[in-house]
DNA sequence: TTCCAAGGTCTACATTATAGACCGTGTAAA
DNA sequence: TTTACACGGTCTATAATGTAGACCTTGGAA
């Protein structure tokens, strides 16, 4: 890709509607962020301590993009210090369906794939 | 994260479960992978043509992560040219249903986002 | 007068991905 | 005979992306 883009362009679609949604949501932060937004509003720095490790540019841009795609929306109150509060949508909730089964089939397998590893490096040696 | 690792270390194990899971499926190329494994056994050349715009050195390196996971296992047929066999083993094909869920969700809702993209961008013009 | 909060942005730096050359081996075409 | 090609990679240089942390704004409290 060395396609030249505008810092803010939107790519408004893509051929494949499975890379188009998948190109978004999977990436290293947005299903944190949407399980994080799944038991309700939370705001910006809320965000920040339930995942821990994502940076204020990361969170900002993903937060940006979820918007973009209309999985949540954000709510700006003019008050001093300001608050943003960050919603899930119907869609987004909607999203949350899948999302869990993934959530659940992850815990499920968890600890075969912590065997497999280890089978694996064991291999290895 | 400054931790020095060896280019080839294992990390066995993240605290949370499902950071663990989503932090290996949720990258660029994981789960298209999985995908184009779903209906079958393939070989590396067919995974690249299939995929389309993925590199040889991701494509190589997430095969070895979904190996190393026990997603899918790796058949090395030492004929020349060497002929190299990708499988989703029982925990790859176990996958397969949470991951459908999601694909046809993206299927579904697919023109809400793009109707969103379009809301946005309208938004900040 | 100085400090803090919240929700960001900006910049310098570190990490990661990409494109494409290169490798080895055997078969086939020129 | 030399050259070309197939496959499944690895290696390297460069481009893109992520991170940490300084900085910004504005009003209230110490």
């Amino acid at each position: 890709m060395t396609a030249i883009t505008a810092s803010d362009e939107i790519v408004l679609e893509q051929p494949c509607p499975i890379r188009d949604v998948l190109d978004r949501i999977g990436d290293q932060w947005s299903l944190l962020i949407l399980e994080a937004l799944a038991p309700g509003t939370r705001r910006f720095n809320a965000l920040m301590r339930d995942i821990g490790d994502i940076s204020k540019q990361m969170l900002s841009r993903t937060l940006k993009q979820l918007e973009q795609d209309g999985f949540i929306t954000r709510t700006l109150y003019p008050e001093v210090p300001p608050r943003v509060e960050y919603t899930l949508t119907p869609l987004g909730r909607s999203f949350l369906e899948p999302m869990q089964q993934l959530v659940t089939w992850a815990d499920t397998h968890h600890r075969t794939i912590v065997a497999a590893r280890l089978r694996y490096q064991a291999a290895q040696a």
